[in-house]
DNA sequence: AACTGTAAACTTTTT
DNA sequence: GTTTACAGTT
């Protein structure tokens, strides 16, 4: 809530939360009950009562959350101006690595590590697989991955897993656990569990290093409590054994991450846990009008394994939700766009607009309808940007320089671009490397034609480990300490060096010139981490360009999807259920309440995964301030075949309140907001048509099928040829001879 | 070694 | 409908 001040008055619960200060506390908040202002509050209660700042540590699931509550602190605590210096908003993860930058020697052997994500993950599985000398089909990296993870968030590690294994399945997955572990250790790398991991494994047995932390961290706070699993809780616990101060925030009604190891008796035992606790629920919503606090309550109840907990509103009754009944996915998201539209009239912000739906492969009818439209629109994918291949490819230069050690971006640089270097010459290297026990980038300066290497591979090899000596020497240079811009020119520099600058200005790919353009958007993030990075940390000796570089990529490691969340921009926002959490809008657009989506297939057999799918919904719902509008379609359209739906059971369980159900729109009642681009157009020999892709072309020649005509265009770039039916054209200027339907 | 085309798997949600 | 893996070709 954005009316958040120091006077803002507080309900006698809130009150009461906020002026806790010692002990054991659990805020049980339902949704829009004010918990952000609630821990906000008493983290500045808490310094002006005289603890120091740098003693208090706040841990949420997302940086976004982590930048608002630290606003909102900055924000109250400047009206008292006081200073929150030292004080530690951050998520958990961030936390925990720079935790183990710290006292990572005495866990992993290293604090210069570099975090996988989870491309290397499914590298360095692949590889354990292999060297495990198991059949790669019957393990599917996947599946290993999420064995291996799910271990690691329940806390067991190697060892304690190689014990406890006894049938076959098991200890397969032991052996490559340990492998998979050899490797990141060999590579100096963490994965993300490992962050948790790790930490919780030097909490358990440094006595020195959870000395330290606990004396440095007298008042822990956990948001969204109901999302963390058993190694969270064992890190928390830890830092919190004796002071004892320990306040968690959460809604057991909100929990949809068990599926990723979430544990929600982490919040059911919290009294348990901690005897003497003092428990506050918030029942009363100050965001959602009555009728959608009503369906809200009633959906949420059809969950057992459930406490009852209230929820209600003083606000007055508002809207009632609407839902409808769409033919299929584009009569849905048309009839989303409408809506907007409708809101956006009446007065309604895009910004203060959502759509959120199950999965994301349904955004992209919903984008396209938006694009459609005209409507301003962004879709939450904050690793988007970072999942580029060419982005991959300079971040995997940085994170070699940074990290010598990293044989699996190594691997993925060593021949991008292309430089005579394949298959047979880096297994051979790799032999070299593992014979000498180093790494390849260390292995690659020694090789010679003596050891069966060709000429050609042999420099190549020696050219590239000289290139990344000379970037070391500069990047640790002193010169460079008061220069303006030294990470982003560090980063400039990797991308000309590495010649991923030349092979994309001279590629002949169609997309090429974009990845350029994201090439160069890399190196304005850097600026832009600089400049923030410089502002936070003015007073600390400077930095040398790889320290820098290294911070830089520890954030680029940990952006999610729900970080691209911007109130700032005039658009609507188009994210997963998932991602909504902990964000409100005046209006939400659920789509998809479909069996098999809304709840998920995958559900459908498992009661309590069933009971989350319901959580998940209720999540979505009470989003919305003022506006809930439900869609579900009759057919849709997944991996390319088109399958009648049946409704979700959730609409079902949703009436009894009041709900205005809208027929399904009749044909004429489409509105013009989506022109069909094919309809009655035709294209022709000589035509001027647009691709989405290539840009402006010249149709050269049209071979009729009656499926799958193929169409041969001449664009800017070079001659296409193109499937009619998928090329998607949009006609520029029609020519009337040998004409084609669409 | 590098490039090209086709088969197959894929999709739940994410730090 | 998209991406990745592999086989075949030059």
């Amino acid at each position: 809530m954005s009316t958040d001040t120091k006077t803002t008055s507080l309900t006698d619960s809130q009150q009461e939360a906020v002026e806790h200060k010692n002990g054991p506390l659990l805020v049980l908040a339902g949704p829009g009950s004010g918990k952000t202002t609630v821990v906000t509050r008493r983290i500045a209660n808490l310094i002006a009562s005289g603890v120091p700042p740098w003693q208090i540590l706040a841990l949420t699931f997302t940086n976004k959350a982590a930048q608002e509550m630290r606003n909102r602190v900055f924000t109250l605590l400047e009206q008292d101006s006081l200073h929150a210096q030292g004080l530690t908003v951050s998520t958990f993860h961030a936390f925990c690595a720079r935790v183990l930058r710290d006292w990572g020697e005495r866990v992993i052997g290293t604090t210069t590590f570099t975090i996988y994500d989870s491309a290397d993950q499914r590298s360095a599985v692949k590889a354990a697989i292999k060297a495990c000398n198991l059949n790669d089909s019957n393990w599917r990296p996947a599946s290993v991955l999420a064995a291996i993870s799910n271990a690691k968030n329940k806390l067991i590690d190697v060892d304690t897993f190689e014990k406890e294994a006894s049938d076959f399945y098991t200890k397969s997955i032991a052996k490559m656990y340990r492998t998979y572990d050899d490797i990141l250790r060999s590579n100096d790398a963490v994965d993300f569990d490992d962050l948790l991991l790790q930490t919780a494994r030097l909490l358990e047995r440094d006595g020195e290093a959870r000395q330290h932390l606990e004396d440095r961290y007298q008042y822990v706070m956990i948001d969204e409590y109901q999302d963390t699993n058993h190694t969270q809780f064992v890190i928390a616990n830890k830092i919190a054994a004796n002071h004892r101060n320990i306040c968690v925030v959460g809604d057991p009604d909100q929990s949809v991450y068990a599926w990723r190891g979430a544990d929600i008796s982490n919040i059911l035992d919290f009294e348990e846990h901690y005897g003497e606790g003092t428990v506050i629920p918030l029942g009363r919503n100050f965001r959602s009008t009555g009728h959608l606090v009503k369906v809200a309550a009633t959906l949420i109840e059809h969950n057992k394994q459930r406490k009852e907990k209230k929820l209600f509103t003083e606000l007055e009754d508002g809207n009632e939700p609407t839902i409808v009944t769409l033919e299929n996915e584009h009569e849905e998201a048309e009839s989303i766009v409408r809506e907007v539209t409708r809101l956006q009239n009446e007065g309604v912000l895009l910004k203060e607009m959502s759509v959120l739906y199950r999965v994301n492969a349904l955004s992209r009818v919903l984008e396209d309808t938006f694009r459609k439209a005209g409507i301003p629109h962004v879709v939450a994918r904050g690793t988007a940007f970072y999942d580029r291949k060419e982005i991959k490819q300079a971040i995997s230069y940085l994170r070699l320089l940074v990290n010598p050690k990293d044989d699996v971006a190594f691997v993925r640089v060593i021949n991008t671009p292309t430089r005579g270097i394949g298959s047979t010459s880096i297994s051979r290297l790799e032999h070299l490397a593992l014979s000498h026990g180093m790494s390849l980038l260390g292995a690659s300066s020694k090789v010679s034609k003596e050891q069966g290497f060709t000429a050609r591979a042999a420099n190549a090899m020696k050219k590239f480990s000289e290139t990344f000596r000379q970037w070391q020497i500069d990047g640790r240079s002193e010169e460079s300490l008061t220069a303006a811009s030294s990470l982003a020119d560090l980063v400039e520099r990797v991308v000309r060096e590495s010649g991923l600058e030349e092979f994309y200005s001279t590629g002949s790919g169609e997309d090429d010139l974009e990845r350029l353009q994201n090439l160069g958007e890399l190196v304005s993030a850097a600026t832009e981490f600089e400049e923030r990075f410089e502002a936070e940390n003015e007073d600390s000796s400077p930095y040398t360009p790889l320290h820098l570089l290294f911070a830089f990529l520890e954030n680029v490691a940990l952006v999610s999807d729900a970080d691209a969340v911007d109130p700032e921009n005039g658009a609507v926002t188009l994210m997963t259920l998932h991602a909504s959490k902990g964000l409100e809008f005046d209006f939400i657009a659920i789509a998809g309440l479909e069996e098999g989506l809304l709840p998920h297939e995958r559900a459908k057999h498992d009661d309590s995964q069933m009971e989350e799918e319901r959580r998940l919904c209720y999540v979505g719902i009470t989003r919305a301030r003022k506006h809930l509008f439900l869609t579900h379609a009759k057919r849709r359209t997944q991996r390319g075949v088109s399958n009648r739906t049946m409704q979700s059971r959730f609409i079902q369980e949703m009436t009894g309140v009041s709900i205005t159900k809208s027929p399904a729109i009749e044909p004429w009642d489409v509105p013009d907001v989506v022109p069909e681009e094919s309809g009655d157009q035709t294209v022709t020999v000589g035509s001027l048509v647009r691709h989405k892709r290539f840009g402006l072309g010249k149709v050269q020649r049209i071979i009729r099928r009656t499926r799958g005509s193929t169409i041969t265009i001449e664009f800017r770039g070079g001659v296409k040829h193109l499937v009619l039916e998928y090329a998607k054209l949009e006609l520029v200027s029609p020519d009337h001879n040998n004409s084609v339907e669409f």
